[in-house]
DNA sequence: GTCTATACGTCGATAGAC
DNA sequence: GTCTATCGACGTATAGAC
C-alpha cells in the first residue's frame, strides 16, 4: 500500500492535479512563513493564494489537512537536515530542529495548535498527524539512543524508548516556555538532560 | 493592589454580581466536568447553564477568559493538595497534579488548547493564564529543588531552575503524548528523570 | 477534473431595549 | 444586569460552469 498523503481525495487525480496542488501548497507556505500564525482561516489563505475558499477543499480536504500540510512541508527541510548522522545525540538533533522550525514565523505556533486539535475527538487529521510524529520520532529517538549507548556515549542503564519519549517531551514543552518567556531557561535545561544522560554525568 | 481576577469587569458589580458570577461559574465547571472538552462554545455552555451566551461575556468579558476560570478553578484542587509538603519530589508533584487533573475529563484538553493559544497575537487572556502559571510553577519548583538539594535528595550539581524547567516540560509533554497514545512511556520516562536527578543515580 | 458561486449553520462579540 | 437582535466571519457542503 503506498503512501497516500500526497494525492487528492479522488482517485482520477494525476500529474496535474497533483502538480497543482503542490503549486497550491507552496503558495500557502510562503504567505504562512511571511506573516505568521495568525490570520489562517481558509478563506484568508484562500485569498492570498489567489483562488477561492473552495478550492482549497477541493485540494486539501478540510482547513486543518491543509494546515498539516503546509506544517509537514515547513519542517521537512529542518528534519531531513539532521536525520542522516547517527553522530549526533538525540537531545541535540532536538535542538537542531527546534533552531530551524523556529526560523519560520508561526510554526511553532502552527504544531502547538495542531498538537492541541489532536487532543480533541473529531479531528482525525490533527490526530493522525500528531500520532504518526511522536510514534516516528520515538522510534527514530530510541533507535538513537542504543545506538550511542553501546558506543558509550549515553548511560547503558536506561531504557532507550523513556529516554525518547523524555526527549521529546522536554524539546517540545521548553520550546513552549520560551516562547511565552524568552527568559526561561530552555538551552540550559536541554543541557542539563544532555548532561544527566552522559554515562559518567560530573 | 488586591487581585482583580475574581471580579467581573465594571467598576459597579459589588456581592451580588460576584455571587452571580460564581454560580454561573460553578454551574460551567459542572457542565465540563460532565462532558468534557467539547462543546466549549460560549452559545453551548450558556445553554446548559442556562442564560445566553451574552450573559457569559457579561461576567467573563470572552470565551478565553471564561475557559481560563473554568481551568483554574477546575484544577485548584489538585493544585493545593500537593503543594503543601516540601517533601515530595519536583517530578513527584507533576505526577500527582498530572493525575488529578486527568480525572476531570477534558481538562487536558482545555489545558492545551488555551496553552496554544497563548502563543498566538491577540490572545491576552490566554497569554496571561500560561506566563503566570509557568513562571509561578517554575519559581515554586526551583524552590522546592534548592530544598531538595540541602538535604541531599536531589543532586547539588544541577541548576534548580533549570530542572524546574525540564521537570515541567518533561510533565506537560508526557501528558500529551500519553493522551495520544497510551502506550507511551509516560510514567517510564518520569521515573527516569526522577532518578537521573538522584545524587548517587545508580 | 477544477474551480466558482452560493448557501447553511454556527461562531464570538456587541449595541441597545427593558 | 440580563435579554433580544444583529453583525461579520467562520468551515463545510453542494450545484453546476468550464
Amino acid at each position: 500500500m503506498p503512501a497516500d498523503e500526497e494525492r487528492p481525495r479522488q482517485r482520477g487525480s494525476y500529474a496535474k492535479g497533483i502538480a497543482r496542488r503542490q503549486e497550491i501548497l507552496d503558495r500557502a507556505i510562503e504567505v504562512f512563513a511571511g506573516r505568521g500564525a495568525d490570520r489562517t482561516s481558509l478563506r484568508a489563505i484562500a485569498r492570498e493564494v489567489g483562488v477561492t475558499h473552495a478550492a482549497l477543499t477541493h485540494y486539501f480536504g478540510s482547513l486543518e489537512e491543509l494546515l498539516v500540510a503546509v506544517y509537514e512541508e515547513s519542517s521537512k527541510a529542518g528534519r531531513s537536515r539532521v536525520e542522516s548522522s547517527q553522530d549526533v545525540s538525540p537531545v541535540e538533533m532536538m535542538i537542531e530542529s527546534a533552531r530551524t522550525n523556529r526560523q519560520v514565523p508561526g510554526l511553532v505556533q502552527l504544531y502547538s495548535s495542531l498538537v492541541a486539535s489532536a487532543l480533541e475527538e473529531d479531528h482525525p487529521a490533527a490526530r493522525a498527524f500528531a500520532t504518526a510524529r511522536f510514534a516516528r520520532l520515538r522510534e527514530q529517538l530510541a533507535s538513537r539512543v542504543r545506538t550511542q549507548q553501546r558506543a558509550g556515549r549515553i548511560r547503558d542503564d536506561v531504557d532507550a524508548e523513556a529516554v525518547a519519549a523524555l526527549v521529546i517531551a522536554a524539546s517540545d514543552g521548553l520550546q513552549t516556555q520560551w516562547l511565552l518567556d524568552a527568559s526561561a531557561p530552555q538551552h540550559e535545561a536541554l543541557a542539563l538532560l544532555e548532561n544527566l544522560l552522559r554515562p559518567t554525568a560530573a
